[in-house]
Parts: C-alpha cells; sequence; structure tokens
DNA sequence: CTCCAATTTGTACATATGTACAAATGCTAT
DNA sequence: ATAGCATTTGTACATATGTACAAATTGGAG
C-alpha cells in the first residue's frame, strides 16, 4: 500500500475535482488519475460514482452541521440586538469561506461543490439537502426572526435565500468581482467577500417589508411603458 | 419537411434541456428527440454541440442588452434618486424572470441557463459572457452609483454580483423558497420573486460603505472566540 | 515463514457520446 | 415535370464512460 489510506485520497480527489467541474463533466478516471488511484479501487470502495458523492456529502454533514449550531449558539448570545443580527449573519458565511481542509466548517471547497450540484440539479445532492441542510437554515431563520419580530418570517426566507445564492455565486464565480471591479477588487479574497456579503445581507435583512398580498398588476416608473413584454409569465 | 423550421426547433429544445440539465448532462441524442429531429440534423445546423450552445447565446444576446439598455435608459429617467436606484433594479431584475418565448428581454429559461453554465464553468459561455454581459453590467453598476455617489463604486460591484447570485439561485431551485417557507412563498412565481429581490437589493445597496482598508485580523462579539478554526483562509 | 483478509491492479464489457458522411428526401425555380 | 439545392436520415466509427471481476499485491497475525 502506497498511499497511507487511499480511501482518503480518492475522496479528497473527487471532492476538489466535482467542487471546480461539476458531477457530469468528472469521470471516475479522472477522479482516479488526480488520487493515484487505480479505477477499480474507486468501485471498491465507493461501489459507484454516486455512491462517492453520497460519502462526500456525508462525510462534511455531521461535524459542519454541529459547528454552525455552536456558532449559531454563540451569535444568539450577543445581547444588543443589532449586534446579534450581524453576529448570527457572520455565523452563517464565515464557516462557508473556511480554507479546504476544515472539515468541520463546511469549507470553501465543499459549499462550492454544493452550489455546482444544486446548480446541476444533481438528484443524490437535492435529497441530503434538503435532509440535512433545511434544519439548520431553519434554526438559522428562526434567530434571525427574532431579532427582527416585526419582519415575516416570509421575508426573511426569502433574504436567507438570497444570501445563499451570492454566497454560493462569489465562490463559484471569484473572478467576476475583480473584473468588474476593475481590479479594485478580489473576489477570490475570503476575508473581503465576507465582509462585503455580511454588510450587504444584514441591511436587506433590515429592509421594511412588502406590503401583501402584492397586487397582480403593479405598476413603476421604470418598467410601467415596458410591461408588457418584459413582465412575468 | 415536416417542421417549418427544424433549426428553431433544436435550439428552442437545447435551450430547455441545457436551462435544466445543464450542458454537460445533455447529449445531442436528447436534444434531437426533444426536437424531433435526427441526431445529424444537429451536427449539418451547428457543426459541434459547442456550436449549438453559441448559437444560443448569440440569438439572445443583441436583442437582450438592446433591451437592457432601453430599460436602464427609461429608469434613469426617473427623477427622485430614491425611486431611481429601485426602477434601475428592477430594470436589471424583471427581464430576467420573463416568461420563456420573450427573446428581447432574455428571460427566464436563458437567465437559468447561464446560471447553470457558470456554475458549470462552461469555456463557450464564459468567453461570450465576458465580453457581451460585462458591457451591460458596468452601465447598470455606473447607473447604480450616480444615485448612490457616496458608495465607493468597489461596494456597488460586489453588491449587484450578490443580486446577480441571488437571482441565478432563485431561477436555479425555486422550489427551496417554498420549502423553508413551509408553503406560505412560491418561489416560482416570478411575481414575488421579483418584489423580494428589489426590495432586498435596494436595501442592500443603500447600506453604508464599509471601513476601509479592512483590517486583517478583525474581530467581532460573535465570532471572536471561534474564529480560529473558522477564520478564512 | 505462512496464511489470510483487505486492498489494488488490470482488463473487459456494454453502453453512451460527439461527430462524420453518404444516401435519401423534399422544395423551388425553371 | 425536372434539375438542383438544401435539408434530413441512417449509419458508422472512434472514443469515453460506469461498472464488474478475476488476478495480483500487500500487510499483519499466528
Amino acid at each position: 500500500m502506497r498511499k497511507p489510506n487511499m480511501r482518503e485520497a480518492i475522496l479528497a480527489a473527487a471532492e476538489e475535482l466535482f467542487s471546480v467541474n461539476g458531477f457530469n463533466a468528472v469521470s471516475v478516471r479522472d477522479i482516479a488519475q488526480a488520487a493515484g488511484a487505480n479505477p477499480g479501487s474507486v468501485t471498491y470502495h465507493f461501489k459507484t460514482k454516486d455512491g462517492l458523492l453520497l460519502e462526500i456529502y456525508q462525510r462534511h454533514c455531521v461535524p459542519m452541521n454541529l459547528r454552525r449550531s455552536e456558532l449559531l449558539e454563540a451569535a444568539k448570545r450577543v445581547r444588543d440586538p443589532k449586534d446579534r443580527l450581524e453576529a448570527i449573519v457572520r455565523a452563517y458565511v464565515v464557516p462557508a469561506f473556511s480554507s479546504g481542509s476544515d472539515l468541520a466548517g463546511g469549507g470553501a471547497r465543499f459549499t462550492r461543490l454544493r452550489a455546482i450540484m444544486s446548480a446541476e440539479g444533481n438528484e443524490v445532492a437535492r435529497k441530503i439537502i434538503a435532509q440535512t441542510f433545511d434544519e439548520t437554515s431553519h434554526a438559522f431563520i428562526d434567530a434571525i426572526h427574532e431579532t427582527l419580530p416585526q419582519i415575516p418570517r416570509t421575508e426573511i426566507v426569502w433574504r436567507s435565500h438570497f444570501l445563499l445564492g451570492a454566497l454560493y455565486y462569489t465562490l463559484v464565480t471569484p473572478e467576476r468581482v475583480s473584473r468588474l471591479a476593475c481590479g479594485e477588487a478580489d473576489g477570490a479574497d475570503p476575508g473581503e467577500a465576507i465582509e462585503q456579503l455580511v454588510r450587504s445581507t444584514v441591511a436587506s435583512l433590515q429592509a421594511p417589508p412588502l406590503d401583501r398580498p402584492v397586487p397582480a398588476g403593479r405598476r413603476t416608473a421604470a418598467t410601467g411603458r415596458s410591461s408588457a413584454s418584459a413582465g412575468p409569465a
């Protein structure tokens, strides 16, 4: 046995490749080669390619959710409601950007993986996400809601959803920010991304709620004359 | 010739399939079958699978950017700066949710396609995006910046980036909102998504800028004691 | 050392995939 | 009607892919 633990090497290689290229674009042979293993070894340890992805998720989910709970509980203990809101958002965002080997935090690599899987509509990922992440999401949403009781829960859900989308997109295309900022910002710098995301999200969460129910035929100065062709279905 | 325009049918089928399953998971044969065509027909009209994707993008880009410019110019004419900001954001968001056949608006289908391509890191898409969409993005960023001169341009870039991420994520996983809201919100309803996104983004854009330059070792009440293991790389 | 279980390797196979190309077909102008 | 062209069809091929499986290898217990 050359590698002390080939199983781990395969998992790491697969996680890296999946998180960069997606599930479909990566072959079992690609993974084996990256891990310095034989294709048959992958079958031996994980039976199928789906099984490999499943194992990657299961490897992360439990410690990650434990860690998130810890961070959330700590954030909830912050006294000043304004600070508490920011602390909660930070507890949600920071672990998602943590560097590679941090298994408990989730880490940027695994977060990027989840982003791509959700875009690809991967079935294996979809199942695990729904049964493992939603409870954590609910806990965060509840905590946020407690600091902003005047905002309907539905709106908190929307804005948290937007936060996750922004987070995913930032991890998936970090070079885009640098490009649009003409080099004045680095989308790949986790520190800056975190601060921008936290600031932006806190402000978004504090926005006054919409007047509900929303009427169907709404008009604004900008879209009023053009809504016939551009209006929602 | 059974179909009046088989080329169009193939384009439509490919666009639909790509926007749901991504580029890699869809085969030329899948597309041909969905279009009621022969696989060879795809090769005949578009030479390669990449060529087909390229054509889908080119089909949309010009009319879409024209439309976006129109909407942006109209929004910029709104006098009250507060209303103008919302109008600009709306001009950016509304066309992205417009129903299927609206070629000029871009449409939800094509936006979803772009979202998946960016997640998959598709090369063909990356090239076109950089050369076609960035100019439009700059125009929107500039327009927003003019209504918020006190915010550094870099921050506007970040927050617009988050807007796009939120928009993409909402289009890619609309069922997630419904699930987390326990049925009290419908993520697939473009009307509600648009209003939530606009409200959220306007608030985010108006947030006061960060104090820059950001110091490396930052501490907050929430993450101070835990940042050792969860801090950014 | 010897045996054994766990692992790794090499190979094979059935299928899927992108693309090429010649033959067949349908449409239009004359 | 017919020639000429664009399109469609059917098929073929080289390669890539997921998975299975038998043989080889390894490392440790007796």
